[in-house]
DNA sequence: TGCATAATTTAGCCTAAGCTAAACTTTTTA
DNA sequence: TAAAAAGTTTAGCTTAGGCTAAATTATGCA
């Protein structure tokens, strides 16, 4: 059994990836300081799990990705299962599943899954990767590389900043919700959308990390 | 926040308490060296959790007992959500609840509260303490200690051997079935008891965990 | 191109929690 | 009641995973 952080440390290289993680990126994204990050790489690359280029960069083995994969899986299931049972804020939800991922036996996971009719996206709209590591392709792209004017559906938010969160949730800008791309104001740092016929402005850093498809094409 | 290490302690002294805790009995509990659970007395000593005298035994202080009862009270939670939710065998349950119990903040405590109804027993039937460490104040008592001939109501049965679960269940020796006590055979080291006209036997040791109510006096 | 800055790694320290072996108490028993 | 056995504690070691400070390597800019 991996550690809680070693899982974390993968699911981190996996999330940052996929090549040449940086040391000091994956230091800030686990809040710790970069020399505890280049010391679990070390472990981890003797583990097998990891490849790393000194002063270049890490990246996961296979090994590693596909163990990377079930913490992901886990989480999802998590996020899935706890928003299907309990009334809790989808906000809270991330901050829950986080810890609770560590936790879970296969035999619990495949229960959930089971429980949920093994679904393939989770309440944000992310892919749940497989049991074996197989996640659904994806042919939606990001908010800020759509085309203009065209009938687009959101189909992931991101949900590691519950305060972001609930900011779009306020918005009305959720999974399933149909918009147009209106201008991309590339000074400004923001792009305008359209939904339900009001505009709405978003910072560049919320709308790269915002997924949509063409309509109907999910 | 405690670690796991820590809550685990608690937990089991909690549960071989009240008073004067041998540290092999906590350190058979627990799996680990006698040594090891010495070393761990002394920090929670320091903590104000626990109470020692080197070489007499160890019991709660009060904020330890409340830290205790609130890892109980998610455990026994956490057992009854995921036997409500999920079609979890009894035997699996305690194992599931034993690693999760650790990882659920306190506003998943109480949504899992909420969602379930505040119950005041989890499915074997053990008493869910409350979110200030209230107990149900049970007038059952222990099967090895019912008068015979009487008609008795199974409360609690125990839930940490799960082969033992699995026996019970399989003689349908479950929390509200109705037995009386035909007799205890000393030397025999067991007891025997009618169900559904049924005679059966069983070891004392297994007896000592069961609990039972004056039908009707739950 | 060379130097300043940024990123990364190394060295050395700390704590929690485990272990074994040895020392010390307490209890049991002859 | 003294010696043996059982239980407990102490001493000292180990590993994981943090940290800071210092050394090293890469990068960007004059």
């Amino acid at each position: 059994m991996d550690s809680i952080a070693v899982e974390n440390y993968l699911k981190s290289l996996w999330q940052l990836g996929p090549d040449n993680v940086a040391t000091l990126d994956l230091a800030k994204h686990l809040d710790v300081t970069p020399a505890s990050a280049t010391k679990m790489i070390k472990r981890l690359t003797e583990k097998g799990l990891v490849e790393h280029i000194p002063y270049k960069g890490a990246s996961l083995t296979e090994e590693g990705e596909s163990k990377a994969l079930s913490v992901v899986r886990r989480h999802r299931l998590l996020e899935a299962f706890l928003s299907q049972t309990l009334e809790l804020g989808s906000e809270q939800l991330h901050d829950e599943a986080e810890r609770l991922e560590h936790a879970l036996s296969d035999e619990l996971e495949e229960a959930i899954a089971n429980y949920l009719g093994n679904p393939t996206r989770d309440p944000h709209g992310h892919p749940i990767p497989g049991i074996n590591g197989e996640i659904l392709s994806d042919h939606d792209f990001l908010l800020t590389e759509a085309p203009f004017s065209t009938d687009l559906m959101i189909t992931q938010v991101p949900d590691r900043n519950s305060e972001m969160l609930a900011w779009l949730r306020k918005e009305e800008i959720l999974p399933g919700c149909k918009i147009t791309l209106i201008s991309k104001d590339k000074f400004g740092d923001s792009v305008v959308i359209s939904l339900k016929n009001n505009e709405k402005r978003l910072a560049f850093s919320v709308a790269n990390q915002i997924h949509v498809s063409l309509e109907g094409d999910i």
